[in-house]
DNA sequence: GAAAACCAATTTTTT
DNA sequence: ATTGGTTTTC
């Protein structure tokens, strides 16, 4: 107990004890968010307010629900397993697999990833002869991904015209769809748990009787409908505990409502609001630096971050004169680090978009740096492991159309677009699944397909009594796929996947509890006889915090909500001491001795999509506020004079949040030798470690130079401020430059006419 | 049924 | 420039 509360400060302490009452704590970047949340939980256990089984502790990420635990466990001599901390989305999903039959649900009901949803309304809107060029599958996807965050079914949607009831009306056939096939998707899982409760009383009474405690992380990044969720399983006498960092929401894009946080406040008549504003992580001037810039955003809750660490070094600022020599000086200030004894994984290249990776890759893989890139493709993404989830899906539900078509002739075995086409027909005749409906195609094509539906019965009749980890061995080469890619020549990379898939079904039978022997199939009723007993409260199933997941999930079904829950990570070469490279989207959460902040330019941070949208340059602003916040000690922001994007050289203005930051804060660099000077003096030039860029560079310039002026050179105008020359036309008395004045917009100046000025690479003081 | 040719789109991302 | 998807061709 006292070991529980050494160490925190006076804000952290108060809110770890708080009274069994709603409270807001806006915790800054670096305050120690994620520590008085485990310690608010083992403290309310420790002192006896709340037992484990009381306790929901609600993440958006499973790395976060993850970490969680693990701290949690360290403090507290329980297993955790069985409390109830997790993802929204996974305890929805463990909420329908106790109560699937009032849920409306099929027991072995699968969960929809983003990709199987587009392609299911791909193919559904090919089933109802839809305009996929008038109606756009993705839009379809958000128009029904909106609705039902906003809670609403397609026939609660409120129609305006034609178009408008087009969408509903393939809202609803989806709905329909989802429901023959024994799908959900992510937001349905989420929608279907608060319909569930909302409709039935003694369940809903259960939970808000049992969850005396809620604790939400990342509350700024609550979409409406979680919003809802949360204010129901609360109910009247529950305590809602939620952290968040209004600074910090960058995910309004995606239904995220800073407005919760605000709301929250005013629905709940919460008395506790708690500010940490002490920050942990970053010196001095990194800190002011983030301070003085989201202090220029309007609708905050308030807020500033202060240390204790001393002002530390300047941020330094590099002006590069192309994307290229950015990466390359970042190599060089990379290497110095390392040479100061800097661990390499603790140095992090940050960007706003995921298409400037490339470049500074590049320059890595010349240099020998290790280094580690974030966001590629996912463990359970690949295809060839999206097949075998395919063959395990139809082995666990037949009925699920989407992976029946996506392996239904992978590997191939004649089953071709004809024969698809009238096993469709017919699908869409009855009703029913594309499975269900083989029996009814005739011929050949019937032939054929039969034999697959004797293949996957076949494939659950090998495996009955198999362990999971067994049931994909089996699968693998039952279903060709092992063999197929054994004569395929580059198949040997796959192969090794597919046999990973095994390690990671065996991996997850033992970490979630299973017997190692447990039949893959044994259903809930079966597992659940040989662990704890299902109680029943008023005619209610009533699963229980300590009961494993056994009890309500069949090994084979839960691996299968693993697989859509948590893609896995993108496995890039772990336990290797390399440098972080990855957007500022993914960086929220982690830290670094040294960050590097790229490209930080008008159109790319901020993001010229970004100017049209309602607070855009809000979210943008606030995006650079969670980048400049992963820096410890050093912090380096660069942008560069040119840059390629999608095959043509654009010419940016420096960002604007250059002027929000303070001056005393900031240091800036310029490259060795002068962008002025590009000709000829190649050996003391900037440009050394690439002759080929240099020639380029050079060559460019000589033929995009008019008069005194050249593309790419900064200028200042007394009414549009500063801009870049983009391109130059005339000569003489009828010099021409376009130059874009950022926030102004792109003009066209008559550079006889027009007084601008030259403006100088800023220099260090 | 698979390879080649063509064409559009291209911020951020977790579940 | 690159990529993913679709259509055309062998």
């Amino acid at each position: 107990m006292q070991t529980l509360l050494e160490n925190l400060n006076p804000e952290q302490l108060a809110a770890v004890t708080l009274p069994p009452q709603h409270a807001l704590i806006l915790a800054g970047a670096g305050s120690g968010k994620t520590r008085v949340l485990t310690t608010r939980i083992a403290w309310l256990i420790q002192t006896g307010q709340v037992s484990p089984a009381g306790v929901l502790a609600v993440t958006f990420t499973n790395k976060a629900a993850k970490e969680m635990m693990s701290r949690l466990s360290a403090m507290l001599p329980i297993n955790t397993r069985g409390m109830w901390i997790g993802t929204f989305h996974g305890l929805c999903n463990r909420l329908l697999r106790a109560h699937y039959r009032d849920a409306g649900l099929p027991q072995t009901f699968q969960i929809l990833d983003s990709a199987d949803q587009l392609s299911m309304i791909k193919r559904m809107l090919k089933a109802l002869n839809v305009d996929d060029e008038k109606y756009p599958p993705r839009n379809l996807m958000y128009f029904i991904n909106n609705a039902k965050e906003q809670g609403l079914r397609a026939r609660d949607v409120e129609v305006n015209d034609d178009y408008n009831r087009k969408f509903v009306e393939l809202f609803e056939f989806y709905d329909n769809q989802c429901q023959r096939e024994g799908v959900v998707d992510f937001a349905e899982l989420l929608l279907r748990t608060y319909e569930l409760l909302t409709r039935n009383q003694p369940l809903r009474e259960h939970y808000q009787g049992r969850f005396r405690h809620i604790l939400v992380d990342e509350f700024q990044d609550t979409n409406n409908l979680q919003y809802n969720w949360l204010k129901l399983i609360a109910g009247k006498g529950n305590a809602v505990f939620a952290v968040g960092d209004d600074d910090q929401s960058i995910y309004a894009f995606r239904g995220a409502n800073v407005g919760n946080m605000i709301a929250f406040e005013r629905e709940f008549n919460v008395q506790n609001l708690i500010k940490l504003e002490q920050n942990y992580r970053s010196h001095g001037h990194i800190l002011d630096s983030a301070n003085t810039l989201i202090a220029n955003n309007s609708k905050r809750l308030g807020k500033n971050l202060r240390t204790d660490a001393g002002h530390g070094e300047q941020v330094r600022v590099y002006e590069a004169s192309s994307d290229i020599q950015e990466a390359q000086w970042i190599i060089e200030q990379v290497k110095s680090l390392i040479g100061e004894g800097m661990l390499r994984s603790e140095i992090a290249v940050l960007y706003r978009s995921n298409a400037q990776s490339r470049v500074i890759e590049h320059s890595l893989f010349n240099s020998g740096i290790p280094y580690r890139v974030y966001g590629g493709q996912r463990f359970f993404e690949r295809a060839e492991i999206k097949h075998a989830i395919a063959y395990l899906q139809l082995m666990d539900n037949p009925h699920n159309d989407s992976a029946f078509l996506r392996v239904v002739n992978f590997p191939t075995r004649g089953i071709g677009a004809k024969s698809i086409e009238q096993l469709q027909d017919a699908a869409k005749q009855y009703g029913i699944s594309l499975y269900a409906a083989v029996p009814y195609v005739a011929g050949k094509a019937g032939t054929s397909l039969g034999g697959f539906v004797k293949l996957v019965e076949a494939m659950r009749f090998e495996t009955q009594q198999l362990p999971l980890q067994e049931l994909v061995k089996v699968m693998l080469e039952m279903s060709g796929l092992i063999p197929h890619y054994q004569t395929e020549k580059e198949g040997a990379d796959r192969i090794e996947n597919l046999e990973q898939l095994v390690s990671a079904a065996m991996l997850f039978v033992s970490e979630e509890g299973y017997g190692i022997d447990t039949p893959a199939y044994l259903g809930p009723k079966a597992a659940a006889a040989s662990g704890p007993a299902l109680l029943t409260e008023d005619g209610v199933e009533i699963i229980d915090a300590d009961t494993p997941l056994a009890a309500v999930m069949s090994p084979l079904s839960a691996f299968l909500s693993h697989a859509s829950l948590e893609a896995g990570d993108n496995q890039a070469q772990a336990g290797q001491d390399a440098l972080q490279l990855m957007t500022v989207h993914s960086a929220k959460g982690l830290e670094f001795d040294a960050v590097f902040i790229t490209g930080l330019e008008e159109g790319l941070f901020p993001h010229e999509n970004s100017a049209q949208e309602e607070g855009g340059v809000e979210e943008e602003r606030r995006l650079m506020y969670v980048a400049i916040t992963r820096a410890k000690k050093r912090l380096y922001i660069t942008f560069s004079q040119t840059r390629m994007l999608h095959g043509q050289t654009r010419y940016n203005m420096k960002s604007r949040f250059f002027d929000e930051l303070p001056e005393h804060a900031l240091k800036w660099l310029s490259p060795k030798a002068q962008q002025h000077h590009w000709f000829g003096l190649k050996s003391q030039s900037a440009w050394d470690e690439a002759p080929e860029a240099a020639a380029n560079s050079i060559a460019q310039s000589f033929s995009n130079k008019v008069g005194n002026w050249r593309i790419g050179e900064s200028v200042s105008h007394a009414k549009f401020g500063e801009g870049v020359i983009v391109n130059l036309e005339g000569s003489g008395a009828n010099m021409r430059a376009h130059i874009n004045f950022g926030k102004h917009g792109m003009k066209l100046l008559d550079l006889n006419i027009a007084k601008l000025e030259k403006l100088a690479p800023r220099l260090g003081h």
